[in-house]
RNA sequence: UGGGGUGUAGCCAAGCGGUAAGGCACGGGACUUUGACUCCCGCAUUCGCAGGUUCAAAUCCUGCCAUCCCAGCCA
């Protein structure tokens, strides 16, 4: 079903360029900075929540470049907070890159592993009288950190003896002294325009014990000064990461050229991927699941690539989008039907078809004797054979969308109503006779004639049949119950509206049809990518609520529809 | 009154001094045993705006406008 499968999927080489393909390049290249080396980059999560689709982007762009450049990607959990971190995360986000598609093989880090590392790489900055140990408290920290548009002032403590600050630094490490009382800060620029360059604290006292060390730590290091050290104790040549990083770039630089570093990482950054009608921020996801405004992370209507794995989305389909988006430094909003055609395109060719009725009525064919029956063969992807046959059975009363009958249609509708001629794919052609209604005008059954010469559904020589409908055998068809989703939200951007998120919600992003019918072969052959309902669209059994006596299907995507009611 | 980015169609996005790729969406048509798929056709005299340089500007220069990010001991 649609657990998490081992992704099938190779990449295929397709030319892709971007700006920061090029900058690599040239990095790389002959006369460059880094002439001769093989490109390594990596994607680093910090495990306080789970991927979303924006991750994927970015897993694309870190593991893709170093697949279409011939180099190595690194998976590495960025931990350096442990109040917000959790193992739990860590096995999900791996989770979800494998099924993504990707390998890190051995190269799996955490931040964590370098703790050591940094703090003697703090000591060295101390040394050389780059940072000092501060006891400003947040409040004056803030305060003398100056605006976005004045200067800051320098903090008394800054011109503390370096000899004073590594006793302090050592001795913060060794516990002596409670959350707060002290910060190591870089000694840098109050003055900077670029606020990230006031002296930014590098190291805090946090008494919490961390998911992956422990007790070991009671000072932890800030990002700013972790992550450069972190790419280089790894190797990596790109640290791609997205915009809001750009002005922190000046303080990555900063670090990487005051430490002796094992190598040189350079820092590039791309535009997030954002989509509309949903939300990509964690703290709206996260807010969604506490609330349980969604059925957990993997909830269909989510974003999240657990939430879209559950939907029905395939990993193939989601890198598509990621790379037909392009990559650039624009902040972009991408159109939730690109993704969508993503998906239709990769299912369209391998979805399983077959028959399915969300809203039944009965059809009975008045020419067909009650006592008879019979079996066709379809092929399960029409015109590709080697995919395999399955057999549907057919007999006197049927089940057809209740919508594809009309008893005083308007023009252009080429489904039943009194005299037209309709085919019932892959059986036979039939002529609708009229219908019958309860006491209140209800439509309860639809009566029509079969052409018995018209046996698989081909038409007779020289006839026309506009339209052809689904339908299901009222004798095996299988009750289960559909969900069908719509938007999450009622806006396009629910991120950047005024409005309480709760305002925008939309109520009806998921319909439950409880009375829906299948095809039995569904329940013989599940395909892990799912089917095509012929008409209705790509479906997937939902694998958190089908059971073994009950048939669940999510709609993954509807099929387009140019029909328009005139 | 600061610093750093970005502006090419409804939405993404190529383009890098030689006269506006491609995809999505949309509209029209053909085909069709899915009103799907597929296939045709259409869809920016113009690149945020205004000047300037040049035989030639989306591409170079100047100014302006719009918009995003930054004042966590978060990442």
């Amino acid at each position: 079903m649609n657990g998490v499968t081992p992704s099938e999927e190779t990449y295929t080489g397709n030319e892709i360029s971007h700006f920061i393909l090029d900058e690599i390049r040239k990095d790389l290249g002959p006369g460059g900075p880094m002439e001769g080396r093989k490109v390594h980059t990596r994607f680093p999560p910090e495990p306080n929540g789970f991927l979303h689709i924006g991750h994927a982007k970015a897993i694309v762009i870190d593991f893709g470049t170093a697949e279409i450049l011939g180099g190595l990607c690194n998976l590495r959990m960025d931990d350096t907070n442990p109040v917000k971190e959790d193992e739990r995360f860590v096995r999900a986000i791996k989770e979800d890159i494998h099924w993504l598609g990707y390998d890190w093989e051995d190269r799996f880090y955490h931040a964590s592993d370098f703790f050591e590392d940094m703090y003697l790489y703090a000591e060295e900055l101390i040394g050389k009288d780059l940072a000092f140990v501060c006891e400003q408290t947040p409040a004056e920290v803030r305060e003398y950190r100056g605006s976005l548009t004045s200067p800051g002032k320098e903090s008394p403590w800054r011109t503390r003896p370096r000899e004073e600050s590594l006793d302090l630094f050592r001795r913060m490490r060794a516990g002596e002294f409670p959350d707060g009382r002290y910060t190591l800060r870089a000694k840098i620029d109050m003055a900077s325009g670029n606020m990230n360059m006031r002296d930014p604290v590098i190291y805090r006292i946090q008494h919490e014990t961390h998911h992956q060390t422990g007790d070991a730590w009671c000072i932890y290091p800030m990002y700013d000064f972790a992550h450069p050290i972190e790419d280089a104790m790894e190797g990596v040549t790109h640290s791609l990461c997205s915009l809001e990083f750009e002005d922190h770039r000046p303080l990555f630089d900063w670090v990487v050229s005051n430490l002796s570093l094992p190598s040189r990482p350079r820092q590039i950054e791309f535009a997030r991927l954002d989509i509309n009608y949903t939300v990509m921020s964690k703290r709206k996801l996260k807010a969604l699941v506490d609330e349980k405004l969604v059925d957990g992370w993997d909830d269909p209507r989510l974003p999240t690539l657990s939430g879209l794995r559950r939907r029905g989305y395939t990993p193939r389909a989601i890198r598509d989008f990621c790379e037909r988006n392009g990559v650039s430094k624009v902040n972009s909003m991408v159109d939730i039907r690109f993704l969508e055609h993503c998906l239709r395109e990769d299912l369209n060719d391998r979805a399983p078809r077959a028959m399915a009725v969300l809203d039944p009525v009965r059809l009975t064919i008045t020419n067909y004797p009650e006592d008879r029956e019979e079996a066709f063969t379809v092929e399960n992807l029409p015109g590709q054979p080697d995919h395999g046959t399955h057999d549907i059975t057919f007999s006197r009363h049927l089940l057809i969308e209740r919508e594809d009958f009309m008893e005083d249609p308007p023009a252009k509708y080429h489904r039943l109503y009194p005299g037209n001629h309709v085919r019932l794919r892959g059986a036979y052609i039939i002529r609708c006779t009229g219908c019958v209604k309860d006491e209140e005008g209800r439509i309860t059954e639809v009566l029509a004639e079969y052409d018995p010469e018209t046996r698989g559904g081909s038409a007779r020589e020289g006839q026309k049949v506009r339209g052809t409908i689904h339908w299901l055998d009222e004798k095996t068809a299988l009750p289960a119950t559909v969900r069908l989703f719509d938007h999450l939200f009622t806006v396009e951007a629910p991120d950047s509206d005024e409005r309480d998120y709760h305002e925008l919600l939309n109520p009806d992003s998921i319909t439950v049809i409880e009375d829906a019918f299948v095809e039995p072969w569904l329940k013989e052959d599940p395909s892990y990518i799912g089917y095509q309902f012929m008409r209705l669209g790509y479906f997937i059994h939902d694998s958190q609520e089908t059971t073994e006596d009950r048939l669940v299907f999510n709609r993954s995507v509807k099929l387009k529809d140019s029909y328009k009611p005139e």
